[in-house]
RNA sequence: GGCGAGGUAGCUCAGCUGGUUAGAGCGCAGGAUUCAUAAUCCUGAGGUCGAGAGUUCAAGUCUCUCUCUCGCUACCA
């Protein structure tokens, strides 16, 4: 993109609504597309920023099920908390939209019956079994019956526990769904794949080269290494197809007669939700969409963590290049991943700062996250938050260094000039005219370093402008001076004011709140970008109020916000785990054999990752167990160990060893294995009951 | 197991197409200074650039092997 393009569309990853948003998510999509937006707004240019809620898929169901309410209740309660979180970081959207909208099931089942006309898709019609009461095609592990082979009842559609033999759901003698209890019935059903391999020869072009249809469409090197790296090894293993359908009732109906209890898939459609948000927008402000999407000299541009690179680089730009009229993305600058207090962040183990949090807890505060999200952004490789690291860069850069530079630039010109801007004599020494040229060049390196999406950078330069300040007043001693030299102080302070509205210019797309205020306090509410670079107080112009920019962090509220992280201790012990599974019978637990047993030999599958064989003595044979448990353990580390064993388990051939039983493992809440393991004096054989 | 991205000063990270003594911020040590939110400024110490081998007149920067971290994927739940 060496031209400028007409305008710029961007969009920002949809949050899935069933969590609320944390600084990894900010950090990852949001804000680096904020400050884009923000300095391409400053820069007048025409730009739409577009993003919403993710609403589909079966996680919704599942925790809508284990709450006891609706799909619908849980989106509607983080639909409205997401956005509460973002206008609390002044994450500031175009619009935010919703996948569950009548709007965007509209939208997306037009999409998708337009590629289905245009034979993007591959049909595969066969017979499947459909739940008549729950009104929806059933996965063969939905449906159980009788084995065929064993004459067990509780063989699943795909295979019997029992024997361990394989099944199709039609062999099963019996059948019944497990959704309702009722007898399925056989009907045709139609399977849409998007046969991704078709396309791999144009996507090539367009990732390696930046050229589709024979034009050159951006520049490759642009685009982030591992964003390049991971979407070639992609597309040079092979396309496979993959289903865009899903059989649910909680998603957008697939738009086909006798598709009944199918849903698209939420790979098609959440990122069409980006092309209903930006119609959604047009709608709103009387404008037109279709330019965003579909003129050659718009440049659209995907925000993203790098958890969902192929889906953006392949997956949806084949969805839009079969449709035919959509642009595909010029930029897809993926963040990786923040790290949180030398740990990955996890939801599930409250090991987060959460955005709606950190405002009730700091607020109107939310520059200094925004400061520190950015200097420590993820943009080319895994970055740590720590509080210390939070509070030792909102003391000593955003208080020390800008706060108080701002602050000593204000007061120096209220004691000396009566809080009016001085006049400058015209003439320059040469140690003014070198900060005169730092203030020159300082909006086109932060521009730059923005347009090329690095943050980190074009922070860095912004805040070099300050430092440049700090240093020309401690060289310069206005307050000596001012002694003997009454025009000389007045230029040294006019520069100082210039300097300290161009940072208040450069420095707006990070801290938007404290740039706001510097130009309060300079006396003016206008700061143009396009201006930035030369003087922009004028002589004799009244400074107004200037408040204390940055509190500093204590050391009490960093204990506070570390005491936080982790397992809630309002919760007196009691977790927040799986829900229990529905109640069994002493007759079914009976069916199982278990039995303690000793290890005496380990060793590593081959060719597998989470694999151990373990031969095991059960006191009256000897047998292989298969467990996936090698990462967790190494093979010499489990040898002599008393185990729980499910002795009777249906043996089942896994990465062609045989296992003869299971032993049974305790998940802790980090995610790791113990054992379970027999108390002291049981012995191989022992059966437990 | 396959693939991708990383491993650079105590900490957080920059180092484009290979080129003289490897950089920034923080932290640390010493000094200057007082207009200012005990803030600011200067100077300094500090790195065998994950390990090993190779290509080259020259490698943090290219090639190979190994190792660790993160992600995708397979096998697995």
């Amino acid at each position: 993109m060496t031209a400028k393009p007409a305008r710029t569309l961007v969009t920002s990853a949809l949050p899935y609504a069933n969590g609320p948003i944390h600084i990894g998510h900010i950090a990852g999509a949001y804000l680096p597309a904020d400050l884009y937006v923000r300095y391409l707004r400053a820069r007048k240019r025409d730009v739409v920023w577009v993003c919403g809620s993710d609403e589909h898929g079966a996680a919704i169901t599942l925790r809508a099920r284990k709450e006891g309410t609706t799909p619908r209740a849980i989106v509607d309660r983080y639909h409205a908390e997401m956005q509460e979180a973002f206008s609390g970081l002044d994450i500031a959207f175009d619009h935010y939209d919703r996948t569950s909208s009548e709007e965007h099931h509209g939208f997306a089942q037009e999409f998708f019956l337009e590629l289905l006309e245009k034979g993007a898709f591959t049909e595969e019609t066969r017979q499947q079994f459909y739940d008549p009461q729950e009104k929806q095609f059933l996965a063969d592990r939905y449906i159980q019956g009788t084995c065929p082979k064993c004459q067990d009842d509780r063989a699943y559609g795909d295979q019997c526990e029992k024997c361990g033999s394989a099944l199709s759901p039609d062999e099963l003698i019996d059948p019944k769904s497990t959704l309702s209890g009722s007898t399925p019935e056989m009907r045709e059903t139609t399977l849409w794949y998007l046969p991704m391999d078709r396309h791999e020869s144009w996507l090539k072009t367009y990732l390696e080269d930046g050229v589709l249809d024979g034009e050159q469409h951006h520049d490759p090197k642009s685009w982030k290494a591992h964003v390049t790296g991971q979407c070639k090894s992609w597309v040079d293993g092979g396309l496979q197809s993959r289903a865009m359908t899903r059989d649910l009732d909680w998603g957008v109906p697939v738009p086909v007669e006798g598709a009944d209890g199918k849903v698209l898939y939420v790979w098609l459609d959440a990122p069409l939700g980006y092309i209903t948000a930006t119609r959604n927008w047009a709608k709103k402000n009387g404008a037109d969409w279709a330019p965003y999407w579909k003129d050659k000299d718009t440049q659209l541009v995907h925000f993203i963590g790098k958890d969902n690179i192929v889906f953006h680089c392949i997956i949806f730009p084949i969805l839009l290049k079969e449709h035919g009229g959509y642009l595909l993305p010029h930029n897809v600058p993926a963040n990786e991943f923040m790290n949180l207090e030398g740990d990955k962040i996890s939801t599930s183990r409250n090991w987060a700062v959460w955005a709606k949090e950190y405002i009730d807890d700091f607020p109107g505060r939310s520059d200094e996250m925004r400061y520190v999200l950015a200097s420590i952004m993820p943009e080319q490789k895994d970055a740590e938050f720590t509080w210390e690291d939070f509070q030792s860069r909102v003391n000593n850069e955003l208080a020390d260094v800008l706060g108080n530079f701002v602050n000593r630039v204000v007061v120096l010109t209220s004691k000396y000039f009566d809080g009016k801007a001085p006049a400058a004599s015209g003439t320059w020494t040469s140690t003014d005219e070198a900060l005169r040229e730092l203030m020159a060049s300082t909006p086109g390196a932060v521009g730059d370093a923005i347009e090329r999406y690095r943050f980190r950078d074009a922070l860095q330069h912004a805040m070099g402008l300050v430092r440049a300040g700090n240093k020309y007043l401690t060289e310069e001693e206005p307050w000596k001076v001012m002694k003997t030299d009454a025009q000389r102080t007045a230029d040294i302070l006019s520069l100082a004011l210039q300097i300290t509205a161009n940072a208040a210019i450069v420095l707006a797309p990070f801290l938007p709140r404290t740039s706001e205020k510097i130009a309060t306090a300079l006396g003016t509410s206008d700061l143009p970008w396009d201006a930035a670079g030369g003087d922009l107080v004028p002589t004799g112009q009244p400074l107004g109020a200037l408040p204390i920019l940055f509190e500093k962090v204590t050391d009490e509220q960093v204990e506070v916000q570390r005491a936080k992280l982790g397992p809630d201790a309002s919760q007196e012990g009691l977790r927040d785990v799986e829900a229990e599974k529905p109640g069994t019978s002493f007759d079914d637990f009976q069916t199982m054999d278990l039995r303690v047993a000793e290890v005496v030999a380990a060793e590593k599958v081959k060719g597998a990752d989470k694999l151990l064989q373990l031969t095991v003595r059960t006191g009256y044979d000897e047998r292989t167990v298969v467990s996936g448990i090698a990462e967790h353990f190494k093979p010499e580390d489990v040898v002599g160990r008393k185990v729980t064993l499910l002795a009777n388990l249906a043996p089942r051939k896994i990465r062609g060893v045989v296992s003869q039983g299971m032993v049974l493992m305790a998940s802790t809440e980090d995610g790791s294995l113990r054992f379970v393991t027999p108390d002291e004096g049981a012995e191989a054989g022992d059966i437990i009951r």
